[in-house]
DNA sequence: AAAAAAT
C-alpha cells in the first residue's frame, strides 16, 4: 500500500513524499487507517520499520493548527530518543504548520517553558521534565486527545511506571491512547491495557522477534579476551559506523578509553554525562565524526542513525528485550547489519534466554587472531593508499606523513611510498598498546520463568517450574542434534573462511575444547 | 541487578 493511499490530507503527503517515502511499511499500513478511525492500538513490529510515522502521521492529520493548544503528548524513555522523535514529527508536519516540542531533563527548563508559551500543538517528552513541568504549571495536558507511549512496553515497566502514572492521571479519559514498541511482554501489556479502550493489538507476524536483515553471531570468549577480541574483529569487519554496548556506565567509560588507544575513533554516551556532551557525541557519531559509539542500554532504544553496520555487544543485554532493541540498531529501513554478542562461558545461559525470545538462533563465530586482524587493516590501508596514488593531489596527501614528503615523493616510486606510508599506518599486532578492562562481579543468574529475573513471581510457581524443566530438556536435545549433523559446526566454518584465505582451521580456545556445544547453567546439574 | 528519568 501506499502513503498517498492513506486518507492523509495534502501537506502531510507533500512532506511525506519529499522524504522519498513511497510504499508504507506493513505497520504503517495496517495501523494509520485504526489510528485515524480514532481507535486504541497498540502496534507492535520489528525495529527499523517505521513506527515513529506509523504513529505519527494519523497524530498529526488530527492535530487543528488553528488551535493554539496541546492535542498530543508522546512520551519516551531516553532524552535522544524525545529529541529525534520531536524532529521526525515536525519534518512531517512541517506544510501544515504544526508546532512540536520537546521537553526533557538536563537542559535550560527555562527555555522550554518560553518554547511551550510560545504555542505547542504537540509535546515530545521524558517522564520527569514533563511531571515538573506540570508541577510548574507550564505544561497544560487538559486539551490532549492523543497519548502516544513510544518504546511502551519500557515505559510501563518498573522504574518508570509510576511517573507515567502520574502523567496520565492528568490527561483527559476521552481520549485516544497509542502504545508503540517492538517488544511488548504479556505481562506489561496487560498493565498498558488498563489505560487504554478497547484498545486493537497489531503485532506483524513475523516468525522471529528480530529482523532477518541483522545477522546475529555470538563468540564465546573468557572475560580477560573480549577486548582484543572485539577489537580485532573491528580489524576484521571493517564497520562503516558501530555501536559497542557495555553493561555499565563505569564500562562505558573503560571501553571507550581503550578503543581510543587503540586508534578507534569512538566516544561513549551514558546517563552520567551531561546532557551537552550526550548529544554532541550522538552528532558526531551521525555526521561520521566518529566511527564507534560505545553505549550503555541509554542508546538501545529507538535511535534511527543510518549506516550503523555493526552492533556489538560487549556484554551480553540484562534483558532478552534490550538485546532485540540493540541490535535493532542496525538492519534499518531495509539495509543490512550484522551483530556480535560477547558471551563468557558462565552467561551461555543468557544466550539461550535470548534466543527463547527472538525465536532465532545466534551463529557461533571463532575469534580472530592478530594476525588475521593485522592483515585485513593492512589490505584497507593499501586499498586506500592506492587509491590516494592514482589521484593527482598524491603530494598533498602525502605531505601530512612528514616534513620530507615532497623530497621522499620524488626520489621513490609510488609502490615504495606506499610501503613506507602503510608502516606509518598500520600498527604490527605486537606493539599494539594494552588495554585491560576491569572485570565486573558476574550478572546473577535467576533461571525461573524464563525471563532475567522479576517474572514468573504469584501463584505460578509450580508451573513455571515444570515448564522450566521441559524448556531446558529441549534445548539440550536440539543442541545434541545440532552437534552431531555439525550443522552448528558448519555456521562457524562458513564465517572463519571470511577471515581466512587460506583456509586453515584457526586455533581451537581451550574453553571451547572443554565444553563444545552443551549449555550450562547454574540451575542445571 | 543495571540503566533510564527532575533538580
Amino acid at each position: 500500500m501506499k502513503f498517498n493511499e492513506f486518507n492523509l490530507s495534502a501537506d502531510l503527503l507533500a512532506e511525506i513524499e519529499k522524504a522519498g517515502f513511497v510504499e508504507a511499511s506493513p505497520i504503517q499500513e495496517q495501523t494509520i487507517p485504526l489510528a485515524l478511525e480514532g481507535k486504541d492500538v497498540i502496534g507492535q513490529a520489528q525495529t527499523g520499520t517505521g513506527k515513529t510515522a506509523a504513529f505519527g502521521l494519523p497524530t498529526l492529520e488530527k492535530i487543528r493548527t488553528e488551535e493554539a493548544t496541546i492535542q498530543a503528548l508522546v512520551i519516551a524513555p531516553t532524552r535522544e530518543l524525545a529529541v529525534q522523535s520531536q524532529e521526525e514529527l515536525f519534518r512531517f508536519g512541517r506544510s501544515k504548520g504544526v508546532k512540536v516540542r520537546s521537553v526533557y531533563g538536563g537542559s535550560s527548563i527555562e527555555k522550554q517553558i518560553k518554547a511551550l508559551k510560545s504555542g505547542a500543538h504537540i509535546v515530545v517528552g521524558t517522564p520527569g521534565r514533563l511531571l515538573d513541568l506540570i508541577k510548574r504549571k507550564a505544561l497544560k495536558l487538559q486539551d490532549i486527545e492523543t497519548l502516544i507511549l513510544d518504546e511502551a512496553d519500557e515505559m510501563l515497566n518498573m522504574g518508570f511506571l509510576e511517573d507515567i502514572e502520574a502523567i496520565i492521571s492528568r490527561v483527559p479519559e476521552n481520549r485516544q491512547t497509542l502504545l508503540f514498541s517492538a517488544t511488548m511482554p504479556d505481562a506489561i501489556k496487560r498493565i498498558g491495557v488498563q489505560f487504554m479502550k478497547e484498545p486493537e493489538h497489531v503485532k506483524i507476524a513475523a516468525k522471529e522477534l528480530t529482523t532477518e536483515l541483522v545477522d546475529q553471531y555470538y563468540i564465546r570468549v573468557k572475560e580477560q579476551e573480549k577486548f582484543d577480541t572485539m577489537t580485532r574483529l573491528m580489524d576484521v569487519d571493517q564497520p562503516e559506523l558501530s555501536i559497542v554496548f557495555g553493561r555499565t556506565k563505569r564500562r562505558v567509560d573503560e571501553l571507550t578509553r581503550g578503543l581510543k588507544i587503540r586508534g578507534f575513533r569512538a566516544e561513549g554516551i551514558h546517563g552520567d554525562l551531561d546532557q551537552n556532551k550526550r548529544l554532541r557525541v550522538l552528532r558526531d557519531f551521525k555526521n561520521g565524526n566518529l566511527d564507534v559509539l560505545v553505549a550503555t542500554d541509554v542508546a538501545a532504544r529507538g535511535l534511527d542513525i543510518s549506516g550503523v553496520t555493526h552492533v556489538y555487544n560487549y556484554d551480553i543485554p540484562q534483558d532478552p528485550e534490550s538485546y532485540v532493541h540493540r541490535i535493532g540498531r542496525t538492519g534499518r529501513a531495509g539495509k543490512s547489519g550484522q551483530s556480535i554478542t560477547f558471551v563468557s562461558p558462565n552467561e551461555m545461559g543468557y544466550l539461550q534466554i535470548i534466543e527463547n525470545l527472538t525465536k532465532k538462533r545466534m551463529k557461533g563465530l571463532k575469534p580472530a587472531s592478530a594476525e588475521e586482524a593485522f592483515q585485513a587493516k593492512k589490505q584497507v590501508a593499501l586499498k586506500k593508499i592506492e587509491r590516494d596514488f592514482a589521484n593527482e593531489e598524491i603530494r598533498s596527501n602525502f605531505e601530512k606523513f612528514g616534513k620530507d614528503a615532497r623530497q621522499l615523493a620524488s626520489e621513490f616510486s609510488p609502490e615504495e611510498l606506499a610501503m613506507y606510508i602503510l608502516s606509518l599506518t598500520v600498527q604490527d599486532p605486537d606493539s599494539l598498546p594494552e588495554v585491560e578492562i576491569a572485570r565486573e562481579k558476574p550478572l546473577p543468574f535467576k533461571p525461573s520463568g524464563g525471563g532475567f529475573g522479576g517474572k514468573g513471581k504469584g501463584g505460578r510457581r509450580g508451573d513455571d517450574r515444570r515448564d522450566r524443566d521441559r524448556r531446558r530438556d529441549n534445548r539440550r536435545g536440539e543442541r545434541r542434534d545440532d552437534f552431531k549433523k555439525g550443522s552448528r559446526k558448519n555456521d562457524r566454518f562458513e564465517k572463519e573462511n571470511r577471515y581466512r584465505k587460506d583456509n586453515k582451521k584457526p586455533r581451537n580456545t581451550s574453553s571451547e575444547k572443554k565444553t563444545g556445544f552443551v549449555i550450562r547453567n547454574k540451575g542445571d546439574k
